[in-house]
Order: structure tokens, then C-alpha cells, then sequence
DNA sequence: ATAGGCGATGTAAACCTTTACATAGATCAA
DNA sequence: TTGATCTATGTAAAGGTTTACATCGCCTAT
């Protein structure tokens, strides 16, 4: 196909070839409309030959932009994050465009460095997943003037900032009175930490479920970090006190393997003595004994959404704060039970 | 600190404000032992004031690369991946790379796809954890000339190309020595398919494990797939079949989790009943009940390590094919037992 | 005093596109 | 026939860098 050439082909070899001008070449591609059929035939002809690709340097830099988002995650590793990112980039892909990943584990620095890829123009848009909108530092430039921007996975408190995630409060809510309906009367929500906007969100879904019956349930939530371990130490606590839930609605799958496993290490059956129910429905969650019952993310959906959003922002410069809310599903595995089954 | 501008400063803003010329304020960035004393001091200052940032653009068109490389992966999901791109990014990050990554979903549609940023030169190299070299087509140039890759996860056959990977043989043959210390006679090893490379290396290490002692024990392999679904599928074929091992080396952690599973929904015990081992030592490894004893895979080094290799013939054009097996840990927990101590 | 050398800086080309504007030829109406 | 209109194409500027080469002082050695 391609000439015997050391160097990709340029759009001048392209027109010399077809004998017309590089701009006919560029209109050939960018707007066929715009040149005669039998040119265009030439030049397609030629462009063939060569084997030519335009150079995405010479045209962002002409057009001024990167067709590049960049993604700024505190944790790769995170098991939402996959999901999330499959749908960043399927939309993204779709759309032309590529995605930058910048991994900060949490540090300004990290942050602070994957900024370059704005200020440089390397990338056109931002997707937080970090939570907060990054700091503005020393080493780089100020980025007096930031990119659109979407959040997605995490809110970003206190800033006007576009946000696609689950709707944490109603799934919340559809969990506890799921709980409810199978006869729970006794139900703590194990947090997922302080930091975690995520997990006020979650314990007000809780409080909204309880308020059903209000009488009969108590608010009764216990401190915990959105790990397995930390729901393990949640329950060790609890059996300290010697004051037990009939159920546990946890923050997230993580917390609620974590509860599971204490619970069995003292001797208890999930779900026969206790109902566990978790958030997210991590990979894992199915795979585990007993299956976990959880609040699905959609997070395919989740990612797509987000990223659509942006480019619809890129393309129209539109500056209008969106905040969407997909549903969670509530997915009945085996960690829940009747209570009216419970032997303990 | 920046100029009340709509437009970013160019090189020729802090030019004209340091009262030089804008190949003075390039030197002054690039080399700066080129330029004297003074003027990079009147340079650096008029950059702060003009809160200049170089283009990127138009750097990498100049300079012909573009300082991002892209990553080929066919499933984001993977329990490997989050570590192995940790890895990748770091060591990307810090020589000042970007990684572009592109989930090809085992399509070659979409793997056509993400080519063009090779074929635009939006990517100056590849990383492969697809296991093929990119198949050339239609719909885009054909990349008769591809840039510089290296393998990493699983390696590419028939292929001259860079690999960087656990050493899977060496790690199987320790972890069927290791259940064969623990006294086990009758080991299967539960595979992961046929298509899968790396699936034949650690038979071929289980098998080497079984040499020490050959009058004893026999080569017993058994079709999975890599999946849990496979590993619960390959117990129930053993037991129609009445002919039971006392330990399962597992292709990887999914698989063994799937063989436990199933063994203890037929109510064995692991490790009482049945030892099981895995390999990967994925993050939920620890999490399962029991534990599971396992290869870890050194994901964040073998990603460094490829990296690396990548930037290194990026830089030096040195075309010499390199490949790298890293040791992998026995990592001890608790789904292997004496079979001194087995009940059934 | 003067040639030679050296250090610091400027000039301009090159990297490869896109696109506003100019031009040329054709068609058509009066 | 002539001017107007329209279509197809070419010319050249612009986008922001880097860097080879030219230039210009100044210092030093003869």
C-alpha cells in the first residue's frame, strides 16, 4: 500500500500525487461537499497509495485542542473504578476522542502533576473522581481557568460542579426497606468514613427508610471506613457492647464482606442469624458465600453518561450544571433473610 | 499572577516581556547552561508574571512525538489490571509520559480502533495486554511500520516482542512443590483454557513441580476456563466421574475461588477436605473465607518494569528484544492444609 | 593592534494542518 | 456581449514551538 517512505506521508505528498493543492487535500477530507467528485475520486485515490493519516499534532495544534480528557482518580484500583472507566472510554471512543489516566492516590502532588496535561493542552476536559476539584499549586501553572469539568463516582462538595452518579439517597432508602419488609426491626448502617460524602448520603437514604415506621426503629449508625477490615472492626465493637442489630446495611460490599466474615468467625450464619446487605455490587459480590445481597451501581451507564455530558459541554460550550442521578437496583442474592427465619 | 488574558500566553508574550527573543525564552526552558545569568533571570520572571505554560501541541508537532503511549488492553476488568496500569502510569508519570488507554473488549474492531493513535502519532508507543499483536485492517492506514511495544500480562505468540511477566513456570513448579511438601499425592491442575498462553506455562511448571517425584504422582490437567464459573463446572466433572485429587492448583484465584465454592456447596470443607491454590493473589484473595493461598503476582513491578523497557527503546531507538520474568511469592494462607490432616 | 575564538543572542525555517481570502472559469440572464 | 453569480481550486497565513545557522561583541594571544 503505502510508498517505500522512511516518514509517514504528509498531505503534500498526498497532493502532489493527485496534482491538486493541500488544501483541495484537506477539503477532501474535512468537506467533500465542498470539491468535485472527480477530485475527490484522485485524492482518495492518492490517499491511498500513500497511505497517508493526518497528523493529530499539526491539527490539534491548528485547531487548537487535544481531542483528550484526562481522568483523575485517587484510586485505580477502587472496585468501581473498572466499570466506571469502561464507560468513560466506550463514550469517549465513540466520540473520537481519547482518555488520559492520571492515578493521584490521593496526593495533591500526583494531582498537581497530571495538571499538566490541561495547562499544556493536552486535554480539553476533566472527569473527577477524586472528590474535590484539584488545588491549585505552586510547581505548574495556577490554572487561573479551568477546563469543563464532570464529576462522576463521588460528588464534589461545596462547588458548582457537573455530577453523574447513583442516586445514593433512594437506593439507600429502597435497601432499609427491603430490610424492613423482611421484618428487621433492629438495623444499624455502618459508615463509610467522615471524608466520604458518599456515606452521609447513604445514612440519610437509611434514615428515610426507618422513618416508615419511625416507633418501631432506631437511627443507629457505626463508625466505619468503607474497607472490609473496618466492618470488621465495626461488629467487634458492636459484640463489645453486647448491644446487636438483626441487620446490617453497610456502605459499601467491601464493609459488608468484612462484616460477614467477623460475623462467622464468632460462630454465626449469614443469613440465618444475621442479614447483611452491602452497596455497590462489586465483581466480587456474587462470587462470595454467601452471595451478597446489594445495591447495584450502574456504573458502565454511570461512566458513559459522564462522559457524554462533557463532550456535549466541549462541543457547545454550554455552561449549564447538570447533576444526574441514576438508579441503583437492589440485587437479592442470599446475604438477607426473613427474620422470622432467624434461629438465634 | 497571570495576565488578565481569554487566550493561554505563547512563548512570544514572555518574549516580548522579558525583552528577548523567543528562541532566548526557549533556550532559557531547554538549555538553559546556553543562556546567561541575567537573562534567564528577566525570562523566568516574565514566565511567572505571564503564567506561561508551553503548548504541548505544538512541541510535540515540532519535535515530532507526542509523549503518551497507549495501552491495549482487552478487559479493564480484569483483577490484574488496576495493578499492572498502576504500574504503568507510575513509571510513565514520572518520565513525563502519558498513558492513553484503549479497552479493545477482545474485538478487533475496536482495537482497529484505538490504532489511529499510532497511526496519527498521538502515541509514540504501545503496551500490549491483549496477548496479539494488532491486526492490521482496513478502515485505517495499516500501519505497515509499528512503533515500539512491549507485552506485558500475558505474552504475544510468535512474536519478536518485549515481555515483561510473572515467571509463571517457576511460580507453578514452587506451588506444586509446595502442596506436594504438604503431602498431597493426587494434585490437579485446573486450567484456563486453551487459547490462553499463560495457562500452558503453568502446567508446564506444575508438571515440573511433579518430576521430583515421578513414580508418585501423575499429570492430571483439567479444562477450566479462568473463570469461577469454570472452576465450580471442573469440580463437578471430577466428582461425576468418582475420581478425586486431594489439592487443585488453579490457573488462577477465580478459578480456585470457583472450585471451593462448589466443594463447599457439596459440603466439604477447604482446607480439611480438599486443599486449593490459586494464582494472581487478586485483591479479594484475602478476603475470601478461607483465605486463599496463592501466587501473587507482582502487578505494580511487572507494570514499572514495562514501562520502563517501553521509554528506554523509545528513547535509544535500541531494538533488541528483551524479556523479563519476575519471581512471584508463594503467598501462604489458608486453603492448603497437611494432608496428614485431612478427614475424609 | 589585530586575528581568532568564544559566548550570547537573534533570524528564520521547519513541523503539518486548516481555512479565510483570492482567483479563475463556467453558467446564466439581460 | 457583458456583467453577475456560482463553483472549484489555489495561495498563504496562522497555530506555537525548537533549533541550525548567522551575527555580534568581547576577550585573549600573538
Amino acid at each position: 500500500m503505502s510508498e517505500t517512505a522512511d516518514r509517514p506521508a504528509t498531505i503534500e505528498d498526498v497532493a502532489k500525487l493527485a496534482g491538486v493543492s493541500i488544501a483541495t487535500v484537506s477539503r477532501a477530507l474535512r468537506s467533500p461537499e465542498k470539491v468535485a467528485e472527480s477530485t475527490r475520486k484522485k485524492v482518495t485515490a492518492a490517499i491511498a497509495r500513500t497511505g497517508y493519516t493526518a497528523n493529530a499534532m499539526a491539527q490539534n495544534l491548528r485547531m487548537q485542542r487535544s481531542q483528550m480528557v484526562l481522568v483523575l482518580a485517587s484510586s485505580i484500583a477502587d472496585p468501581n473504578f473498572a466499570g466506571i472507566l469502561t464507560g468513560l472510554e466506550k463514550a469517549a471512543n465513540d466520540r473520537g476522542y481519547g482518555v488520559l489516566i492520571g492515578n493521584t492516590e490521593g496526593t495533591t502532588g500526583l494531582e498537581q502533576n497530571y495538571l499538566r496535561f490541561l495547562s499544556t493542552g493536552m486535554a480539553d476536559g476533566l472527569v473527577l473522581l477524586t472528590g474535590h476539584i484539584p488545588v491549585a499549586g505552586e510547581p505548574q501553572a495556577p490554572l487561573t481557568t479551568l477546563p469543563p469539568i464532570v464529576a462522576t463516582e463521588r460528588p464534589v462538595a461545596n462547588a458548582e460542579i457537573c455530577y453523574v452518579g447513583v442516586d445514593d439517597v433512594a437506593a439507600s432508602k429502597m435497601a432499609t426497606e427491603y430490610l424492613i419488609s423482611l421484618g428487621h426491626r433492629k438495623i444499624t448502617y455502618i459508615s463509610g468514613g467522615p471524608a466520604d460524602i458518599r456515606s452521609d448520603l447513604r445514612h440519610s437514604g437509611y434514615r428515610r427508610g426507618l422513618m416508615e415506621s419511625p416507633e418501631l426503629l432506631r437511627d443507629w449508625r457505626v463508625e466505619g471506613e468503607g474497607t472490609s477490615e473496618s466492618g470488621r472492626a465495626a461488629v467487634e465493637r458492636l459484640f463489645i457492647k453486647d448491644d446487636l442489630p438483626t441487620a446490617f446495611f453497610c456502605f459499601n460490599d467491601n464493609t459488608a464482606i468484612g462484616v460477614i466474615s467477623a460475623l462467622q468467625l464468632r460462630g454465626y450464619r449469614v443469613p440465618e442469624d444475621f442479614s447483611v446487605l452491602g452497596f455497590d455490587d462489586i465483581p466480587f459480590a456474587n462470587n462470595f458465600t454467601p452471595g451478597l445481597t446489594t445495591i447495584r451501581q450502574p456504573r458502565h451507564h454511570i461512566g458513559e453518561k459522564a462522559m457524554n455530558i462533557l463532550l456535549d459541554r466541549l462541543a457547545n460550550r454550554s455552561l449549564a450544571r447538570e447533576t444526574l442521578l441514576l438508579h441503583g437496583d437492589l440485587i437479592v442474592r442470599e446475604s438477607c433473610a426473613d427474620v422470622s427465619r432467624k434461629t438465634r
